[in-house]
DNA sequence: GGAGTTATGCAAATCGTTTTGCTATATCTC
DNA sequence: GAGATATAGCAAAACGATTTGCATAACTCC
């Protein structure tokens, strides 16, 4: 009726789940006649192993998470297409390849209480300082690595986003194009992507001698938000003319704003934006971005993860992010 | 030292494993003050009940796949951005409001002998006839679901794609707009999607009195399979002024063949193709489609499998798709 | 022909829960 | 005060594999 078990097929092989353990799994040998029967009567009557069995006795589930607290408005967007499924669909790429699958989490666990997941081990996109999954997952000593280096945490493995050196190739870009000007929009909130593109925005200013520009935004308010402080930003500051956003939305925004107030993308405002995505590649006119070579992040924390479940420890370098230029900047 | 099991935390708060069981899943009362106090223990000394042994013992992983046998090729894309991660995106945000993690998994389970990775249920994106993906869960009696109906098989619930109506739109709107003769490529897969759409367009040559032109392609050719077909297309049938393509690759070769035939788009040739992502989206022209509405199909498909995995039954209506007319057929 | 080795397989413990049946009080009902 | 009912909690049997130690028989080697 049920689903057959090890000792089902033991009983109808005349040998003991011992043995029928064995033959399936390789860990000792049995004779191979034996083994070819096993594995034909299985066959024939249906037999599965169960991995959840076999996960509560070897304690591992073949199985890794991936998760965000990044607030769905963002990580997905509207179009459901952003940063964070294209990093989910890089890494059940990569997770395959090694044979484990790939799990996607809520962005708070912790909140709903039965929804408790068994994995091997997490890959974080982009927490943030004190972020509550890295809590979560350290109380339940589940190895994890993240996709952005944790604020405050060196200790924990990650694979290094590099916007500190994405930001400063964005602002030298937009100055090298003639703007002399420009200003900064960031996220609000504390991850490393912000901070980073903060202390380096700040560098760049003195650099070129001029008051910094710089406004952070809560994540939350996506593209609205964006648009409205942008004309507030472009009202008070008429002297702007570059702008650098760290995040699409409000890329998506300012352009909008951009528009509203009269102002020529790029012939009297530059605009350029981190993430190339969907909004960036489909905005009028495309906008300035950076490819940050989302699969080979994503294998990378794959890789770290799996050796970081082995036992084993190694670090990943990142590959440098590369621009590329679009109209909004021309 | 390892982490805490229930024995562990009922030793330390003086009951049975019994009651502390209880005192968690809350199947049987147990006195207030006993389980502020469990609980208060449990936080104190960090433990969490063991989802794999639940999972054993109560047959429920709290887990749902979503596999494929699309080629990644297409599904995934080179932008990695593709239907299937649509699907993906908006079915794990619909899981999620339900309590539930969505994993996914490879195209070919059966290749690889371990990774048997145990969920309650499995949605299945647009299976071909005698898919090796419907055999392999049925053989492990896995509530099955699927996007787009499964061939041959009307006995598994799933959420209708609707490609006939959505290739009988399209083609109704190329001759709408002026073109009188309209051939069609489809994908030479065997499913539902490009079946319904074979016959929509046989039916659509009759109602308007022509010859039909129709082509299959392998599906893994991508762009530059149909970069080629559509040279040799064109240029056999230099009448054609209309041309639906069922997949978004293959609607990106046809615009390159047009080009370097010289044929204006719109003007000279129409082009319409089904999915309404990235591709049509930055086509240039950008490319008449339609929204599948796939956030709403795959909210529906893992409605459907909950409320099968529960063991009850119910049909699903999808919504109608939508045309989205654009530049290509202007 | 005894010691050592190899081949083959089994029994039993274990993984960490949930579930079922049961006991022992305490409380109500007429 | 006898029975019925509720309350609070425990013991033990699942769930379906894996793992470890041991047993038996057959071979090899001097």
């Amino acid at each position: 009726m049920g689903k057959p078990t090890i000792s089902d097929l033991a009983r109808r092989a005349g040998v003991s789940p011992t043995t029928v353990s064995h033959a399936f799994s390789g860990r000792r040998h049995v004779d191979p006649e034996t083994r070819e029967r096993i594995l034909g009567i299985a066959r024939e009557m249906n037999y599965h192993p169960s991995s959840v069995a076999r996960g509560l006795r070897s304690g591992r589930t073949g199985m890794i998470a991936l998760a965000s607290s990044m607030p769905f408005a963002i990580a997905a967007g509207p179009s459901r297409l952003g940063f964070l499924m294209e990093i989910a669909a890089s890494a059940a790429m990569s997770a395959l390849t090694r044979d484990i699958a790939l799990c996607l989490i809520p962005p708070h666990p912790a909140a709903t209480g039965q929804s408790e997941i068994a994995v091997d081990g997490v890959i974080l996109v982009e927490p943030g300082r004190d972020d509550p999954l890295v809590a979560h997952f350290e109380a339940r000593q589940t190895p994890l690595v993240s996709v952005g280096t944790v604020p405050g945490r060196p200790d924990i493995p990650a694979v290094d986003l590099r916007s500190r050196a994405t930001a400063t190739m964005l602002l030298d870009h937009l100055r090298d194009r003639g703007s002399r000007r420009v200003a900064t929009v960031i996220g609000g909130s504390t991850r490393t992507s912000q901070t980073e593109t903060d202390e380096a925005y700040h560098a760049f200013a003195i650099r070129s001698g001029t008051e910094p520009i710089l406004i952070a935004l809560d994540e939350e308010g996506g593209e609205e938000l964006a648009y409205r402080r942008s004309l507030d930003l472009l009202g008070d500051h008429p002297e702007i003319d570059g702008l650098y956003l760290s995040i699409d939305a409000f890329a998506s925004g300012a352009v909008r704003a951009a528009r509203d107030l009269g102002r020529a993308i790029p012939g009297n405002l530059r605009i350029a934006t981190r993430y190339d995505g969907l909004r960036a590649k489909l905005s009028e006119p495309p906008l300035t971005a950076v490819d940050l070579h989302l699969p080979e992040i994503a294998d990378a924390a794959v890789e770290l993860l799996r050796r970081r479940i082995e036992g084993g420890g190694g670090q990943t370098e990142a590959a440098l992010p590369m621009l590329v230029p679009r109209a909004s900047t021309n």
